[in-house]
Parts: structure tokens; C-alpha cells; sequence
DNA sequence: CCACAATAAGACAGCGTTGTCAGTTTCAAG
DNA sequence: CTTGAAACTGACAACGCTGTCTTATTGTGG
């Protein structure tokens, strides 16, 4: 029925043990033995079990991938760049959907590596700090690498940008434009993005001068909808902003669409920002300004970390990019007036 | 380290033999022992490892699914539909990216079975329709079922929709809506379901004896730029349509953007028609109407039926709907007189 | 209360690999 | 040549379960 490292040693003409070294790329083999065992793994088609392997060795060839993030864009770019370093390595992704409200999520967490006997994990923003599956991972030893965690205090490697900074900029870029209004639409309060992005956003209205309006700061959930709603409560304020910065760029298509339905000039009269550059944001009418965030190659660092030198800590910061494309443009004349 | 089904079985009183009949839910199992057997696994929070179970008996607990989308969001909805099949299941997912296009492809669905085990393979289009693929299924007679299939010959269940008749009921919408001139843009021509939705406007135009004017019919790959692309080529015509058909939702995102840019009016100037209904459909502006494909449903439901009694071919015809938005509209007046 | 089937539980081999250890060959230096 | 270390190879147990077979134990009709 199947193939086995028995039909190939047979066919060698080695002991299965030799077939295992070569196949795991063992020293202590000589090429002509090595070239025989190769040529008859080639010839039967054989691929190794990774049941068996994983049963009997240290390693399993596998790693899960933990996350729960309501944009399917942005997970569909952790995936990719996860996949292909995984790709590289030989080694099988996992990829798990969690729910981070669970209470039970940690022993979710510890079942799946008990049962699949992974030998990392891959945490995606929010999962990153949720302190239960931390505590697991950490009981277990098992090594994990964090994708844009909200701190860098863990004994662990992680991977992120700055995104106090980022949103900082796109601020700063909104003020140069000469919008002193400018609403702020947070995230999904799991995510510790969603504060720094906050206080990225403060920070330079500090530096500029620009007093902090509370009411011009909403809730969001990362989502559309939220997004929309938001908009909605903003551009109904007496004095409403000329311009919000959602903190991605699914809220800030949300934003577009009441925009729209209100008959406001985009961004004539009003900018909108985004954040993520994720394919919606050139999908949308105008196409989002927005903060490039290097998803799919914070996903590739990531498990890239996961595949390095064990025991080195490293937190890896990958740089953020604002693309200006049109959804935002100068205040509106009136707005510049004292 | 680990707890072993061993160590359950010493703190139930029990041979290891009587715990895994508890765990696989066999027969002769007296009710006390069955209670003892799993408060055990509950105290030492056991979870049996698949790698092992997978090796000795005839079971993996995995399924693989295997997909080759440029469209994020539809991929987002044929995991999550196939993920809560398996969740319900208590069997693992391993999702699978794929390149139709590669000819060592059947050879890495033959590994990644050799390697896995997993029970039973779920294709999403259009790996459906990967002739070697399917002959390498049907020599290891694994189980398998298709979401989306070109064609329901195979001796395979399969889930799908009838595109045919979608995409008729949208080209009937918009000739109801006065549209004489309707542009179709074709789907990435690796996908059955483009040749389908490609008849279904045509059958539509032959039964309201609307001549079909190939200048009208653009090709596209399903992505947003290709969308974009192939409006440019519609809008450039000497007499442009009324309205556009795209064959998926993002390339509708695409002519929506094209529309923007040149400033024409949607719906007022030009009809935008989208199919698949992702959360893309409602993110643009205006909100498209489209052809809801339960994505998620068939996900689920193939998943379902990979589970269920083995032996019986099933195909399962899911319905769609037309979801009429602000995207489309009555044809310009001047359009209306002959 | 006996015979016999149905129910219940355990002993043990074996799944396909890797780890450990022991054994054999090669080769450079003496 | 011999010697000893380095290079190479193989035998065999073990990983954590399930399948098969065997051995109690219970229940039921006559």
C-alpha cells in the first residue's frame, strides 16, 4: 500500500536507518550511498510519514499559525508570508482560527500542540497578548514568535512595526495638509495596535499644537461597519472634521461609503485615511492614503525567526511606508481660516 | 512530559485499550468505566496525539484543503465554512494553497497525503478541475469532494451553485432595467464557473433577443486590477455599455474605480453588476449588486459531506440570489430610445 | 440453575519513523 | 604495515496509539 522507508532502504540496498540520515540530512554518509538512497526515494515516489516522524523524533515538521483578526485581508497576508517561509523550511503550516474572548483558548492552544506535537507557533495580533496562551506556551517551552504584539517584554522573538510612529506620520501628514479637525476612528480594543495607533495620533496633534478633541476620537472594530458608524457620528458633530484617520483601511472604506451617501466631496471636502494598504485600500473609490504595514513580510520574518538559532531573542522591527493616494488632498479653504 | 494515554489509563484503573475504546467512542464500555475513563482525561487535560492514532489505526483526524483564489475574501469564507464543518467534527484542517498552473502539482497533493495521512481532501475550484489531481485522488481512493466543479462526471460528490442560471438572472436584471449595451467581463480562465457565467449572459441576451456583440466581452483573472483593465478597454469603445457585468466582485471594484476616475456617474451613467457577493461587495461605493454565492455554505456543506456515509456521491446544489444595491440602476434615457 | 450469547475488558503486536549504541570500514600518521 | 581515530553503517528499542485476539463477566431463555 504505501510507500515506506523500508521499500526504499530495500530498493538502496541500506539499512533503514540509513535512508533516515540521508533523508534528514545527516553527516556520516557517503555520497555514492547517499546518491543511491536519493535516486531510490525519487524513484518510489517516497514521501516520509510525518506521523511517524513526528512519533518518533524531536521534531514534527509542523508549525500552527494562531490567529484571530476580523480582516480577511490582512490574514490572507500572515498566511501567505508564513506559508512561504514554511515552504522554504519543509515544514507544514497549521493554521488555527482562535477566538481570543475564549476562556478556554489557552487549552485550546495546548491541545492543538499536544495533539499535533507542533514545534512552534506562530502568534498573530491580537493572540500575541492574551496572557493565558502566553503562560501556556511558556509552561511547555515550546518556541513561539509574536507578529505585532502590543510589548516586547516576553522571553520571545517578535516581529512588528512601530505603529505609534506610523500613525504619528499619517497624522502629521493630515495636518501639513492643513486639517486641524481631524477624526480619529480607534480599533478593536483586543488589539494593542489600536492604542499606540491612538497615541501615535495624539502625539502629533501634540507636537503641532493642535488642541485633542475627545469627541472627534470614536470607537471602532476594525471592521466596515464599525467604521461607517463612526463616520456617521462624526460627520454629524456641529462642527464635523475635514478629515478622519480610521486606524485600517476596512473602517476607512466604511468611512468612504457614508462619505458618499452624504454627498461629501472626497477629498475636496473631506480626507479619509487608512491603514494597513491591504487590497482594499486601492479597491475603494478614491484609492486610501494609507500606512503601508509590511503584513506579509512580517509574517515571513516571523517564521523565519521561528526556524533560527534557538535560545536568540529577537524583536525585529520592519519599516512602515505612507503611500498618499487620493482619498486625502488639501483642507477645505474655510478650514484654514482662523 | 507528556501525558500519555497510559498515564490516563493508570489514574482510571483501566488498560490503555479500555481508554482508547472511550476515546474513539466504541461499544462495551460499562457506563462507570466510560465516567471514570474521562474524568481521567479530564484531570491530566489529555489530548491524544494524532501523529500516533494516525499511525496505528486507520484514522488521521486531518482533512486537507486544497485551493488555488486570487481572491482573498473568497478564500476567507471557504476556510471558515470548511473550519466549522471540522471544529463540529473534532478533526483538524490543513489548509493547502496551491498554483493549478504548476505541473508537479498532483505529485505535491500525492506528498502532502503520504506525509499527512489525512482522511479525506476537500478541492476548492479551480483545483477542482486539475485533471491530474483528480486521477492521483482516485488511485489512492481517498475521499474527496469539490466546492465549485466545472463538471460533476467525477465519481466524487461535490458542492456547487448554478453559476449558469446566476449569471443569467443578473444579465435578465439589467435588461429588465432597460440595458441594451451590457458589458461582461470574463472570469480567470482556470475556472470552470467563467465559462459558465459567460453562457448565462448570453443565454440571457439570446432570450430577450438582445444581439450579443463580442466587442463587449472583455477577459479578466478575477483580480481587481484586471477588472479595472478590462472597463478601460468597455468605457474606450466607440459606443460604450450601459452597464457592466463583472464575473466576481473585486473585478467589479475595479470598474467602479475606472467609473470614478473618469467621472461617470454610477448608477445614473453606467450599471456595475459584481457576483459572489464578499464583503468587498458592500465596502465600495455604491455597494454593488451581485450574485450572493453561499461561499461559506458550500465550504461547510462539502465538508459535510466528506464526513458523511462514505461510498454515496452526492452533488449538492446550494442557491444563490440576486442582491440588487446602489451599483445598478435604469439605463440612461438616451440609451432607452432605439 | 445451566447453557450460551452478548457484553466487557485486557494483552500484545505493529504502525513508520528516529535515537542510541554497537559494529565495521577507511585513512592518516607513526 | 600497524594503530587509533574518524567516518560510516546497521540492529533494535521506542514513540503513543489502534487492531486483533483472548479472556473474563454478565445476562437471558428454557
Amino acid at each position: 500500500m504505501r510507500v515506506t522507508i523500508k521499500d526504499v532502504s530495500r530498493v538502496a540496498g541500506v539499512s533503514i536507518k540509513t535512508v533516515s540520515r540521508v533523508l534528514n540530512k545527516e553527516r556520516y554518509v557517503r555520497a555514492d550511498t547517499r546518491e543511491r538512497v536519493e535516486a531510490a526515494v525519487k524513484a518510489l515516489n517516497f514521501s516520509p510519514s510525518l506521523a511517524a516522524r513526528a512519533l518518533a523524533g524531536r521534531r514534527s515538521f509542523q508549525i500552527a499559525l494562531i490567529y484571530d483578526n476580523h480582516s480577511p485581508f490582512y490574514i490572507h497576508q500572515i498566511q501567505e508570508g508564513v506559508w512561504a517561509q514554511c515552504k522554504e523550511q519543509g515544514v507544514r503550516m497549521l493554521a488555527q482560527p482562535a477566538d481570543v474572548a475564549s476562556p478556554t483558548l489557552a487549552a485550546e492552544v495546548g491541545g492543538l500542540i499536544d495533539e499535533t506535537h507542533v514545534d512552534g507557533v506562530i502568534l498573530s495580533s491580537p493572540v500575541t497578548d492574551a496572557p493565558a496562551v502566553l503562560v501556556e506556551l511558556e509552561r511547555r517551552g515550546i518556541p513561539f514568535v509574536r507578529i505585532s504584539p502590543g510589548t516586547n517584554h516576553a522571553l520571545t522573538s517578535s516581529v512588528f512595526m512601530d505603529d505609534v510612529q506610523a500613525a504619528d506620520d499619517m497624522t502629521t501628514h493630515l495636518i501639513n495638509e492643513g486639517h486641524k479637525r481631524i477624526g480619529f476612528i480607534v480599533g478593536h480594543p483586543n488589539h494593542m495596535a489600536s492604542d499606540q495607533r491612538l497615541f501615535g495620533y495624539r502625539r502629533a496633534l501634540d507636537r503641532a499644537g493642535v488642541a485633542f478633541e475627545p469627541s472627534l476620537v470614536q470607537p471602532g472594530q476594525f471592521d466596515f461597519s464599525s467604521g461607517a458608524a463612526a463616520a456617521e457620528a462624526l460627520l454629524t458633530l456641529g462642527e464635523p472634521p475635514t478629515a478622519i484617520f480610521a486606524s485600517n483601511d476596512d473602517m476607512a472604506a466604511g468611512v468612504l461609503a457614508v462619505a458618499h451617501r452624504r454627498d461629501i466631496a472626497v477629498p475636496e471636502t473631506l480626507s479619509v485615511a487608512g491603514f494597513d494598504d491591504t487590497e482594499l485600500a486601492s479597491a475603494v473609490w478614491p484609492p486610501l492614503t494609507t500606512i503601508r504595514q509590511p503584513t506579509r513580510d512580517l509574517a515571513y520574518a516571523a517564521a523565519g525567526l521561528l526556524f533560527s538559532e534557538e535560545g536568540v531573542v529577537i524583536h525585529r522591527r520592519l519599516q512602515h511606508e505612507l503611500i498618499v493616494r487620493g482619498s486625502t488632498g488639501r483642507a477645505p479653504i474655510d478650514a484654514l481660516r482662523p
